[in-house]
RNA sequence: GGUCGCUUAGCUCAGCUGGAUAGAGUGUCGCCCUCCGAAGGCGAAGGUCAUAGGUUCGAAUCCUAUAGCGACCGCCA
């Protein structure tokens, strides 16, 4: 059940019949009608713009438009009063009823309430993360696992079908350098003195990795040179490389669907044939780029090379995929990639990358144009740095890597549900700030805690009422009777649990799954507030001893807010507190 | 130099395909509580939505320019 949408149903049929009776003129179109809550609570339950929008192309006034319908809303028995206010705003205040069924609706679909078919089973593929497999995940990786995570959760929630993907950049120059920093690593395991120069890998997690690479092959790699080992080396070390990475997800509780190999793209005529759909189309060619403007760098000369003509769609200069000595850029096989979600069929891509990724938007965007015609969308979401904190000091240590902080020096110390929400606090495009402290902080400026612990409030009203003898099934809360639900603080925080439904749209149709935390924050609050009025008003309590009746019908909203916020959560990959300690 | 993103209350940030007097938390100030559901509650003050133009009946939201901050910018991925 979705209010809003019934009432915008209910607004646009009258629509109709104001044009059937020829008040409006036939045909006009409805796509810019909106059914919000309004900005002030006092105006009314619900607002819409219906006057406003449509007064122009019916070449009416607003005030017109707006008391006409007004009428006719008016008549609806869910609708108590339709005011026209301001230029033509049409407000709307609903018989509490309608809340009473908005939260039996929650009790009835339970975790499927707000539940949408948007997405109409589109296929959607969500890469993320996609670090290099040269060690340990860090804390941006975090904020872009996170990010997608709950990203593709939202997403499948709204009626698509999902699908989580790692792409393995284990073909380039990255791994070459993991391998001999693995061999270096492997000849300290046999007693040797080495030295890391610049350029390799020098963290202390690939200590064990050599270690293993010693358990595994002996000796037999000793003091040989790269021809012998580099391959067998890089193969095992990207292996161990992405156990490692796996495990940091599971610690955050990420799981993907698909992990797809970079490697696997090479030798295997992947490369030529995305290419050649690309020559097909006439967007590839041989030649000269030229100079970056303003500084140029020293070493600049041109040079010819095998060219992609992103130009065509969209990018400010045409990019190489071949370099001059004909291997490979990094472009090649990520349009290679593309080529291959868009071959597999997918109505719609999504990429998560980190900021620093930011230049390389346009050009694979230019990449999926090209190789689609146009049909595939692909959105790329970029999530800015994350800085950490510690006691308001800035943080920058990390015991396992020496250089930067990992994931699991993060969730090992908050916790991969702490580390989740907070991560979702803020927008992709934004830069957050971290702390360790403040992110376990039980206060309300916490809004992590501030979230649990209204859930872990209602799970506690429920044990007691239970302790008390009273039903508190789904199925009797439902059939309790809510016509009592008629103070202002009630109607207030039913009126934002149907609102769910609403955000939930907006949040997939934006791909913004942070907006999903800063409702739970809201709603978390109006609990709150209720709460505390309990302790002026007792008649307000959900928990009435003596009365299992009234019990039941305010335990009722209370169940419906916690169904929100257990549902809420579990898009956003947090797990909801039964009790706080 | 170019591209992209950001700029909203003292601070940290929300702000819905453009809509009414721009919101929340925190901080500040006042009141309440201190035996009960107070890891608080109620209320107040606090804004040139970076700046200047433009589009529109209407702009924090869309467009243009400028400033500041950040990321990125041909053989690293």
């Amino acid at each position: 059940m979705n209010i809003y949408a019934d009432i915008r149903a209910l607004v646009t049929q009258e629509l109709d019949a104001l044009a059937t009776e020829g008040l409006l003129p036939e045909g006009l179109s409805f796509d810019n009608v909106a059914v919000e809550p309004p900005r002030d609570p006092l105006h009314g339950d619900m607002a819409t713009n219906a006057a406003m929008v449509l007064a122009k192309p019916a070449k009416k006034k607003p005030r017109d438009i707006a008391e006409a319908l007004a009428e006719r809303l008016a008549a609806d028995p869910r609708i108590v009063t339709a005011d026209v206010a301001g230029p033509g705003f049409l407000n709307l205040r609903l018989a509490p009823s309608v809340w009473a069924d908005v939260v039996r609706a929650v009790l009835a679909e339970g975790d499927d309430f707000g539940r949408s078919q948007m997405g109409q089973g589109k296929r959607i593929n969500v890469e993320y993360v996609s670090a290099n497999p040269t060690g340990p995940l860090h804390v941006g990786h975090t904020r872009g696992a996170v990010f997608g995570d709950a990203l593709a959760s939202l997403l499948a929630f709204a009626g698509h079908e999902v699908t989580r993907e790692y792409y393995i950049n284990d073909g380039g120059g990255q791994v070459d350098t993991l391998a001999r920093s693995v061999y270096l690593r492997y000849l300290e395991a046999h007693g040797q003195e080495v030295a890391f120069p610049d350029g390799t890998y020098p963290g202390d997690y690939l200590i064990a990795t050599g270690q293993a690479l010693k358990e595994k092959v002996g000796d037999a790699y000793v003091d040989q040179p790269e021809s012998v080992w580099l391959q067998e080396v890089r193969n095992f070390a990207t292996e161990a490389m992405m156990a490692l990475i796996r495990e940091d997800l599971a610690a955050l509780g990420v799981k993907m669907d698909k992990f797809y190999s970079e490697k696997s793209l090479y030798g295997t005529g992947r490369i030529e044939a995305a290419l050649k759909a690309l020559e097909d189309k006439g967007l590839i060619y041989e030649g000269v780029l030229e100079p970056p403007k303003g500084k140029k760098p020293e070493d600049w000369e041109p040079r010819e090379q095998t060219l992609f003509k992103s130009t065509e769609h969209g990018d400010d200069v045409d990019r190489p995929v071949k370099k001059s000595d004909g291997s490979w850029t990094y472009f090649a096989p990520d349009i290679a990639y593309h080529f291959d979600k868009v071959e597999r069929g997918f109505d719609a891509l999504i990429d998560v990358f980190g900021a620093d990724h930011g230049g390389y938007v346009k050009r694979m965007k230019a990449a999926v144009s090209a190789l689609s015609d146009g049909k595939v969308p692909l959105d790329i979401k970029l999530t800015q740095l994350v800085k950490l904190y510690k006691n308001g000091e800035p943080f920058k240590m990390s015991k396992r890597a020496g250089t930067f902080v990992t994931l699991r020096d993060v969730v090992d110390q908050v916790g991969p549900d702490v580390t989740r929400f907070v991560m979702l606090t803020r927008k992709n495009d934004a830069p957050l700030d971290f702390d360790f402290d403040k992110v376990l902080e039980q206060s309300k400026d916490n809004p992590v805690f501030y979230v649990q612990y209204a859930h872990a409030r209602i799970k506690s009203v429920l044990r007691k009422a239970q302790a008390a003898g009273i039903a508190i099934d789904d199925a009797t809360l439902g059939a309790a009777d809510l016509s009592g639900m008629t103070n202002a603080a009630e109607i207030t925080l039913a009126a934002k649990v149907a609102e769910w439904p609403r955000l939930l749209e907006i949040a997939a149709r934006t791909n913004e799954p942070h907006r999903i935390a800063f409702y739970l924050y809201e709603l978390a609050g109006d609990l709150h507030a209720l709460w505390n009025r309990g302790n002026d008003e007792p008649e307000l309590r959900f928990l009435q001893e003596d009365n299992p009746a009234t019990s039941q019908a305010k335990i009722a909203l209370a169940r419906a807010v916690s169904v929100v916020i257990s549902t809420g959560l579990g898009i956003l990959g947090v797990t909801p507190m039964e009790e706080m300690r």
